[in-house]
RNA sequence: AGAGACGGCUAAACGAUCGCUGAUAACACUGAGUUAUUGGAGGAAAGUCCGGGCUCCGUAGGACAAAGUGCCAGGUAACUCCUGGGAAGUGCAAGCUUACGGCAAGUGCCACAGAGAAUAUACCGCCGUGUAAUUCGGUAAGGGUGAAAAGGUGCGGUAAGAGCGCACCGCGAUGGCUGGUAACAGCAUCGGCAUGGUAAACCCCACUUGGAGCAAGACCAAAUAGAGAUCAAAUGACGUGGUCCGUGUCUGAUCUGGGUAGGUCGCUAGAAGUAUUCUUAGAAAUACUCAAGAUGAAUGAUCGUUCUCGACAGAACCCGGCUUAUCGGCCGUCUCUCUUU
């Protein structure tokens, strides 16, 4: 398996290739990642990549969110967020956890905006 | 018209833009991609409670243990499921419910109340006898207690009573007759009636069950280092369904090449669905259809319009059931009550 050279060339698209697929690739992120931010529920781990783009991993887990329906809305607004926002998390390799949920989903949207300003400014610290 | 019973269907609709995923075609080409067309959660996908297919381990043979089932007949790949029938209970009825073999093999349990609770019992009462009086004996008809007091009603009988005797009802028994494939039902005969409930208590009887599950398993294959086959030796250790018998492996020699990360297959054309005929379920015949196949895991987001303002809930190898959750809507058949004619 070589290196998807050709990733992100939709722009509002969310390949294969932009998903973390494999366990080892999420446990090394894991172990030693870059920037870590927290706002409950939402977690976000990410660990910079040599890729030129930013791939999502996601992690519900089944004791946090008991319901199977719950579990994929989250996991599908998780990735629309993600979509929506591709091109500011540069390069790096993210990995979202999300431990508390409740109908309707609004609350988690809302949330997720705080994170997106909170990595913005993470992000402006580092690259200069 | 109202109240109810049973069965079936459905699970907001339409449009636009963006996105994900399978298939097909074209373009392109060795990284793959791009474009077009088209498929993309459920009635329970759920719980994982049963039954089967499929796969491997294995050979399944025996004994014990454990678990399950328990009226009869039929259906089915199979079932603890379904259909029909019987019996019992329940409702005015349509209907509904039932773990529905055996407490006369043994053991256990049955609180409280009550005189007495399983070898029955004499507290009050009733009757007899005796005394100044307490007493003694008979009695289960009456009272009281209780979930339950050892058949019920009537007549006879008696000191008072009692299946003590008789009639009817109930119960039990054996064998007989009739109907039914059978469960069972009806009739006849005999027994004065004798043993309360609980087996979803242990248990007894009859029957059934090899284990693990698609992370099964097969193939391709980096690093690193194993594995298999044949022959010989050994009888201890380890494994094989819980245990035992039984049975397999080890150690050496020879030969063969090897398989973890990852990937591919298994993976959806099937005990399939729909319609018609036939039908108790089912089976059969004919015609038509192909209807998700993901794998850190697709089926979504935003906007607009309409309405009755949207419940429970998300496929993970596949089927048949059961159980549980659920906003509503629609259709059919039937029952009861009321009104009108």
């Amino acid at each position: 398996m070589g290196q998807p050279r050709n990733p992100a060339r939709k722009p509002g698209g969310l390949t294969r290739a932009q998903r973390l697929t494999k366990r080892t690739e999420f446990d090394s992120i894991l172990q030693d990642a870059d920037i870590r931010l927290t706002r409950f529920p939402v977690r976000l781990v990410a660990k910079a990549n040599t890729l030129g783009f930013a791939r999502l991993g996601t992690i519900v887990a089944k004791r946090n969110v008991r319901s199977a329906v719950d579990r994929n809305r989250v996991r599908r607004l998780l990735r629309e967020w993600f979509r929506a926002h591709a091109d500011r998390f540069r390069s790096y390799d993210i990995v979202l956890f999300v431990r508390d949920y409740s109908k309707p989903g609004d609350q988690l949207k809302a949330t997720l905006e705080n994170v997106l300003q909170d990595w913005d400014r993470r992000i402006n610290k580092l690259g200069t």
